[in-house]
DNA sequence: TACAATAGTGTATGACGTACAGTATAATAA
DNA sequence: TTATTATACTGTACGTCATACACTATTGTA
């Protein structure tokens, strides 16, 4: 049997499983690269590891979602990514999904809430 | 390459995944059996396949966040599960965990609708 | 008597983030 | 000049868990 800050852990991680895609759709509305992208989501206080954004990046690039290209302008060679028109119809129907989501939680929460405040 | 359809229809479960948890957690602070659990989340517009509550509210009592106890009062035996004390622990630091995501998804979201309204 | 509803158990599969290992080179510090 | 850090990316095995069924049993209703 695990601990409470175990089973929280592994609860929290399956909580950000989904929003991270929203998260990632929703900074590519501008095109960005992967580090720059790592460093941006740090700073607003939604960390992901390279190891996992890197991955995703190219999934959803896969599907469609994205499109990248390279500029090897710099010093350093940088894949670009970008939302792709298909990209955007998924981000602004999963914006809306996530609305309803997180709307339906806040509903129950609330209601239990009343019930038996904590 | 798949549909949009698709697309959103994978994406959509992976953002309920985590709220399942949740979900089920709030509406365990009174007892409930399974079968009634299922019909309650329905009307609630929350619906959940039985086949797939069935194993989380096992998972969830073997973590020990759930307590059970079989009532063979009635014509049909139910499995009845309330919150354990460990449970209602968790659900007050999930519930928190969730309204902190939601808040920074809601942040990300709306930053990005400034910059690029749809 | 037949069918639907009630109530639950069991489990293989697919999706995907995590957690690394790894590569390469430019920039900076010593 | 050398060592270290930063920048930037690729590759992949593993663990977790909801889904999608199949299945069982019996009560209630048509």
């Amino acid at each position: 049997m695990d601990s409470v800050g175990e089973i929280l852990g592994s609860l929290a991680v399956e909580l950000k499983r989904g929003t991270l895609v929203l998260t990632v759709l929703s900074q590519l509305i501008t095109k960005e690269y992967g580090y720059s992208l790592v460093q941006k989501l740090e700073e607003k206080k939604v960390p992901i590891e390279a190891g996992t954004l890197y991955p995703l990046l190219r999934r959803l690039e896969k599907q469609g979602l994205l499109q990248s290209e390279w500029d090897t302008g710099e010093s350093r060679p940088r894949k670009f990514y970008v939302l792709s028109e298909k990209g955007k119809d998924v981000y602004i129907q999963l914006k809306d999904e996530w609305r309803t989501i997180s709307k339906q939680m806040e509903i129950l929460l609330r209601e239990e809430e009343k019930n038996e405040p904590d």
